[in-house]
DNA sequence: CACGGGATGGAACGTTTTTTCCATTTATTT
DNA sequence: AAATAAATGGAAAAAACGTTCCATCCCGTG
């Protein structure tokens, strides 16, 4: 576990030469220690002023632990910081290599594998950059809807319908925009005011989906938009706007973070309206 | 509430000027969501190869949006990164979200997070846990068989749903098993030997898939479980049974490890079948 | 099909930043 | 106290970088 980053290593080399080194040189090695985590972004100039000493001070420091300038030594911690600042920011790529990855004689379970290991990464990158602010946002404007509108066409289908499922058991009165009989207008002309749409579309956007929030826009219900970025059409047409980056590979689309992220969704949900989650899976007859 | 950096007022003109912007300029607005914390630390240069566009093009973007040039840019970056990573990050936010979703009693992210943590937990369980003997015959099973059957009530719908939707990229005649008019039986008459059923059904399990499952026995069809456990009911009537364990937070059971390996098992079967992806989701007009 | 406007990429330009060089100062040793 | 070695700061050289200009290309329009 203990990766040795070379920022680590070379931090470690200035602490032992720290007391045979030149006045001067302590103080940039003193600043270095202090501000380490921004050294990535100064300039030469601002950590010579920083520590009250010359530009050449600084770069004869770089050139005394052997690099050839500044320039080298600062790279150094600005890798150090991409390692650490985004661990799993390879997922898109990682997804991608699954499906994309012909290589011959793999096994079933080793795809499986890899596959399992990419979400996992996602769920990671979920995790760390779910938006607070938004998500409350989400969550008070469903909690204050009457009506709940859900759609999502094609590939996010099956994420709209599970989110009508778990709505059901709030008092809510719940619409599944499915287009059955290609009756996705009809289904949707009854949006108005104090409703509110949840729309789930990731491009290529599905117009369906895009006239929906129209719609609801112009019915003056509330949308919440769970999808991929803030640019893209959704955007406009959305009063709160959740962000879902899932690893695709050409057509291929995770669906994992898109998941957990509206079952969070739907127990945040749940627990503001006060339901405890007993209620919300009454046992009956028709028990799954 | 919280203060808006400036960054993030560029960041939403920048999304309500998306559509309006040329190609190029869209890349590099894309780009900059995507990597917004690292801008700062990146040359004009390594932007505009990252979205594979001219260097001119990023400082035009930079000009588009009022700003002298891509410095001037970068700078609104940096501040605001400084501006938040100077108070010892994450601890100094905990806090202040704590405090802010006091009113009664956790946040909603908070909960989010907790089910977020929950779900990750569930993925790691089943990449530890998953059965390669079991996995590769559940392939075997959907690669030789000429329809496949699914079939998911209730929790377990949307699943169903998603797993239907996959399949439809390949050559198989996939049949959802949806209920509509109550037509259950009649959705399951045709059912037959050299066929496929894939059931989902978790406790309390649903009797109309323990039907489905008698049925496509019966038929001499292949039946492939994904359940909880080799107990219960699903055990008896199946060929194959894969085991999923779901984590659950606020007594609320998740779906995401579930959802996970269906698609590892749809990517494991494309790649059997020697589907390219490409060919999976051929574009045409109804795109979603 | 010709035209115009905008988008694009290459290269030159100008600026900023880094690095090197050297004169000067400071410390150390004899 | 003189001599020598090291450290320092200024300034110039060099490099890197950002910016601007312009020729070309592409697309939509008349």
């Amino acid at each position: 576990m203990a990766k040795r980053s070379e920022a680590d290593a070379l931090m470690q080399r200035i602490a032992e030469e720290y007391e045979a080194l030149p006045r001067q040189l302590q103080c940039v090695a003193r600043y270095l220690e202090e501000h380490r985590s921004s050294i990535m972004v100064q300039r030469v100039g601002e950590i010579a002023e920083g520590c009250g000493v010359h530009a050449s001070a600084v770069v004869r420091f770089a050139q005394r632990f052997g690099y050839s300038g500044f320039s080298e030594m600062q790279a150094v911690f600005r890798d150090a910081w991409a390692a650490q600042a985004s661990p799993s920011r390879s997922y898109q790529q990682r997804i991608r290599s699954v499906i994309k990855g012909r290589t011959d004689g793999v096994s079933a379970v080793e795809i499986a594998s890899r596959f399992i290991d990419a979400s996992r990464a996602g769920l990671d990158e979920l995790a760390a950059e779910i938006d607070e602010a938004r998500f409350q946002k989400a969550v008070d404007m469903l909690a204050g809807a009457e009506n709940i509108y859900v759609m999502g066409v094609r590939r996010s289908f099956a994420i709209a319908t599970y989110i009508a499922y778990a709505l059901q058991h709030t008092q809510k009165r719940v619409h599944l925009v499915n287009g059955l009989g290609g009756m996705f207008r009809e289904q949707l002309r009854s949006i108005g005011k104090g409703d509110a749409l949840i729309a789930i579309s990731f491009p290529p956007f599905g117009k369906e989906t895009l006239y929906a929030m129209r719609v609801a826009q112009q019915h003056k219900a509330g949308v919440l938009a769970i999808t991929e970025s803030d640019l893209g059409p959704l955007a406009r047409h959305s009063d709160v706007l959740l962000k879902v980056k899932e690893g695709s590979a050409f057509a291929f689309r995770g669906l994992t973070s898109t998941m957990c992220l509206c079952q969070a969704l739907f127990v945040a949900l749940a627990y503001k309206l006060e339901l405890t989650v007993e209620e919300t899976i009454p046992r009956g007859e028709y028990d799954d």
